[in-house]
DNA sequence: ATTGGCACTCGTCGGCGCGGAGTGCCAAGG
DNA sequence: CCTTGGCACTCCGCGCCGACGAGTGCCAAT
């Protein structure tokens, strides 16, 4: 049937290309695959792909490339997942067996992830929406200032810094941390709004810009701030990238120091734990529009609490990296669970 | 005088291949700097320098270029301090004025310094060796899992993770914590070994390994951990670095990239509050030998607690970036020291 | 010590020709 | 109707050559 091979043709296209970063041609084609037809038939068939806007060639009489459109049917319909090698499986295990706290998990994975696949890598912190308050501290440190650390069930450690336009003494700063740690301990961060709504009017009047400055940010703290953070890891690796057009790093580099750009990378599709790519121009953010980013969530017990993911030149090795992002999360979520 | 005006040679010869990035030729020098004599005594100066070891030319009848040894000389005896512009100082103000907490200060810091100065910019957390407790905390996460958190006067929070191979039970741990606290807080960070030294004997025998397991990792906390972070940016800038020699730049970013490297970048020399240069080969890490760093400590009150910088390549504007990095490190001086 | 002159070196750039890889089309064959 | 071999065409990449120009080193004169 000649729609399969033309599906054949653009796989081979695909992986040909992405292992040599060299316009792929009919003749070596048909020499590297056994597709059993001739390379004339297989120029008929590029033809077609080429109208379907599925490949496109730099120059005439040049080979073919895939085009965004191209690696998007490939990893749609025809990518199988490759399984990870034994030792892969090893060095994720034995990478990520030694962490001691959650940043230090973070840090791990986003390393072994960066390495595994030879590209950037980014993880996103445990999203704190599900999680509970396990303690609160507030601790005076002028009379006007004051730190407030809320401390949840997943080890994360949260810390703001609380200006009030009055002064609070010792003993203001004690009753507003046993009212507040009354109030939230042991209750899930969405339900801290709720539980706070009403506490500035138990205390005396002139104490209640205090108690307000002190909500306002554990709110801020709870709510806003709640998945801001990301880690990244593996730039150098946009070195080899930059081997082909060198201008492009740039925009790349300043993409990524940009958090709410990591954000977006990551937390665009909030669709669950399932695995997206976003393929070229998918990638809204400017400046990341021929890298392609593959994200999929990781869980703690049976909720998705972010996502993680790498980001590479479009052509990458679509079906080894999902299989190592996927990889990753899953082993991630086994030591977030367990942790618990 | 000959010797002065070979030292003017040097001079020019580095501001305009700074500015050109192009080997620079007798004729032109004589051009674009009032030198008073002709192309050829130059020239004769240039032989001497090239004698010297402080020019050389990539090749025969090309310009030259100043080797490392001749920044050095160029840094320590002809750069006159440059001032910064009024626009420089006024962004250095409104960027830090609005900075709320620590992590707040050292991000604005060293993104500023990176815009500054186009380059990679680098800053390293206060160091805790002077500073006071303010306040521990011991939260029980699991029967043999607990967090200990130590917030310092500089407002900076530290956390980790304490393992014991015995189980705690609530009361135990609220009694570590009230005995830890009652030993550490307002101690400065190098008293606190000795005051937990006897700690753990105070506890009945069957709770010692427990009390034993938080005392170490205290000191680890405040021992070893006190001044391990170093933020980074403006790796972008590297993009510029690397339209001359496109390989170099990976190397640097996987040097950026080690926690370890950049400590030693910024901790090497421990002179104070000192400006220091290094440049190209001085720099002992590899992967930097083609990059300059230029440090200075940053004070709190009158006591430097870290140092701050920029990474670039050996032909940078030595003078502005030096006034750069010195007028970021007061500032932050200035903020931290106010926030007291 | 400085300077003008001069021969020499060498890297850069444009032009030219060639080989090769690849294409598109067409006519013949299953 | 699909496949295939043949063929003409395109165009990139490469090596070669020559001209140009910037820059140098040396030397003799001042």
């Amino acid at each position: 049937m000649t729609e399969d091979r033309r599906l054949a043709v653009l796989r081979a296209i695909v992986e040909d290309y992405v292992a040599t970063h060299e316009p792929v041609g009919s003749r070596s084609l048909v020499e590297r695959h056994s597709l059993g037809v001739s390379p004339a038939t297989i120029r008929n068939d590029m033809a077609a792909l080429e109208d379907e806007g599925l490949i496109a060639q730099p120059h005439t009489s040049a080979g073919r490339v895939p085009t965004d459109q191209g690696y998007r049917v490939f990893v749609d319909r025809l990518s199988q997942v490759k399984p990870l090698s034994g030792a892969e499986r090893r060095a994720i295990g034995s990478f990520l067996d030694g962490a001691v706290d959650l940043d230090d998990v973070m840090q791990r994975s986003v390393r072994l992830l960066s390495q595994l696949t030879r590209q950037v890598a980014l993880i996103q912190y445990p999203s704190l929406t599900r999680s509970t308050v396990r303690h609160t501290e507030l601790v005076g440190l002028t009379p006007t200032r004051a730190l407030l650390v809320v401390i949840t069930d997943t080890g994360r450690v949260e810390q703001r810094v609380v200006e009030t336009s009055v002064a609070m003494d010792d003993e203001l700063v004690a009753r507003i941390r046993s009212k507040v740690s009354e109030a939230v301990n042991g209750q899930r961060l969405v339900d801290v709004a709720d539980r706070v709504a009403d506490l500035t009017g138990t205390f005396e009047r002139d104490e209640r810009p205090a108690v307000a400055a002190v909500v306002a940010t554990l709110l801020e703290t709870v709510v806003e701030r709640h998945e801001e953070r990301v880690m990244l890891a593996g730039t150098a690796n946009l070195a080899a990238f930059g081997e082909d057009f060198n201008g492009a790093v740039r925009p790349v580099l300043e993409a990524l120091e940009e958090q709410m750009v990591l954000l977006r990378l990551l937390g665009e599709t909030r669709s669950g734990d399932a695995l997206t790519v976003r393929i070229g121009h998918e990638n809204e953010v400017e400046g990341l529009t021929s890298t392609s980013v593959v994200t999929v969530g990781y869980a703690r017990g049976d909720e998705v609490v972010a996502q993680l993911g790498v980001l590479g030149p479009t052509r990458m090795d679509y079906p080894g990296t999902m299989a190592s992002v996927r990889a990753v999360a899953r082993y991630v979520g086994r030591i977030l669970t367990e942790q618990q």
